[in-house]
DNA sequence: CGGGCAGTTGACCCCGCTCAAGCGCGGTGG
DNA sequence: CCACCGCGCTTGAGCGGGGTCAACTGCCCG
């Protein structure tokens, strides 16, 4: 059994996340050496967009958002981590600030790796290297279509489209709801709405049979539809 | 002289693109070698998304857009290639197919690295895998910030940025024109709006004395109050 | 000369944002 | 224990940004 609070043991991000399987045990026992560790509890922010990151992030356990902050305020959610994931290394391989803040949204323990132990895998593991780059080109990817959805896509089949993925990215519980719990604010945030709107529309998918709904809880109860829905756009 | 419809030299995209500045000079021998050359007319499409790719491209002269199409057929341009940039890469990387079509808006000359070929570069040559993966990173920070904008931005504050990205990538001619000269509907697809509301922006813009308009050759004529109002939002 | 495409302009109207008010609930302090 | 507050959620009203449609122009090219 491991404990909270005390230092996750790296095989459980190892099984969770391709990338490490790259690592020989030397460099898997180095690796586990030089990791930091770091519980944080929900609403504390890991890392501000615009400042330096220290490090790359590999999430134990909880759930982190990475979201930008437009000039009004408006948190814009790009992508969320969850077990077994890396972040910070867009920040640390592209030399450049963090272009996101992240935000603990269920309460998690996360790994840091230095930059500088972090980049030397990359140079001279290139298995490793090739997983990352991969990484970021499937990001890229994402990323591309988000931006032909949000662009083209009108509120309601985005919403839609952004269930299915927490759906994809998370699972649903025994009871069959989504296993993230976000605020009407978050969803928002994702989809790039106001508030409103997302409360709106949720209980009009409500009254179609589409979705149930039990406060933060999200039920899907017909994928077929809101596969329809979000390809409509 | 270098004539056109000859094989370009590798050299002149190793000068303007510095992630050639990694290969030994066999590595380098080898890759003017191994890569095919060719010219499109403007109009011509290079590849199509959702198909295979089949080796990273390198553009030697001209202009290409790489866009995707929305369910109704409309275009969002995701971004441009020019004189030493290379694209195809994130398709070839992710192992994914194409998720841009790639179309030429200037008569261009490009060389394709075969996969394969790219791929050994990339495992073999550490410092030619990070300009890679950096890359890939900083396009990705880019994407990320198309999202907040487009998501929070509203259309004259797009227009604006992208009039500004727009000289920042090909800047200006002798006379003070930008050096790509789009359609109002090209330029609608990278807004992400209709054609009729960039018609009515531009012309907004010139009885402003932002900018001026001679077709589609534009020249912008105060910068700092273009940045002003993409920063609105 | 005629067809077609890019560009332009006007009219219309709807999606979705904003503002305001009210509700429910949990936490805190008197 | 209750009162109060604040936050998240919900709903309604109103309106404006910007998308759509239609008509017209100018221009290129066959």
């Amino acid at each position: 059994m491991i404990e909270k609070e005390k230092t996750p043991v790296c095989e459980f991000c190892f099984i969770n996340n391709p990338i490490f399987k790259n690592l020989t045990n030397d460099e898997a026992d180095v690796l586990s050496y030089v990791k930091n560790c770091n519980s944080y509890k929900k609403g504390e922010i890991i890392y501000n967009e615009r400042t330096k990151v220290h490090g790359v992030y590999c999430v134990n356990s909880g759930i982190v958002k990475h979201y930008k902050t437009g000039n009004d305020g408006k948190e814009q959610i790009i992508r969320f981590s969850k077990k077994g994931d890396i972040f910070g290394f867009r920040s640390i391989l592209s030399e450049d600030l963090a272009c996101t803040t992240t935000k603990v949204i269920e309460d998690c323990t996360v790994c840091i790796i230095p930059s500088s132990h972090f980049i030397k895998l990359v140079k001279e593991n290139s298995g490793f290297s090739m997983s990352v780059i991969k990484l970021s080109c499937v990001e890229l990817g994402h990323a591309n279509q988000y931006i032909l959805d949000i662009a083209q896509k009108n509120v309601k089949e985005r919403l839609a489209e952004i269930l299915l993925l927490l759906n994809e990215n998370f699972g649903i519980n025994k009871n069959g709801e989504l296993n993230i719990f976000l605020t009407r604010e978050e969803l928002a945030g994702i989809v790039g709405t106001a508030t409103e709107s997302v409360i709106r529309l949720l209980s009009e998918l409500k009254k179609e049979n589409i979705i149930d709904l039990d406060k933060r809880k999200i039920k899907l109860l017909d994928i077929k539809k809101l596969k329809n829905i979000s390809e409509l756009g």
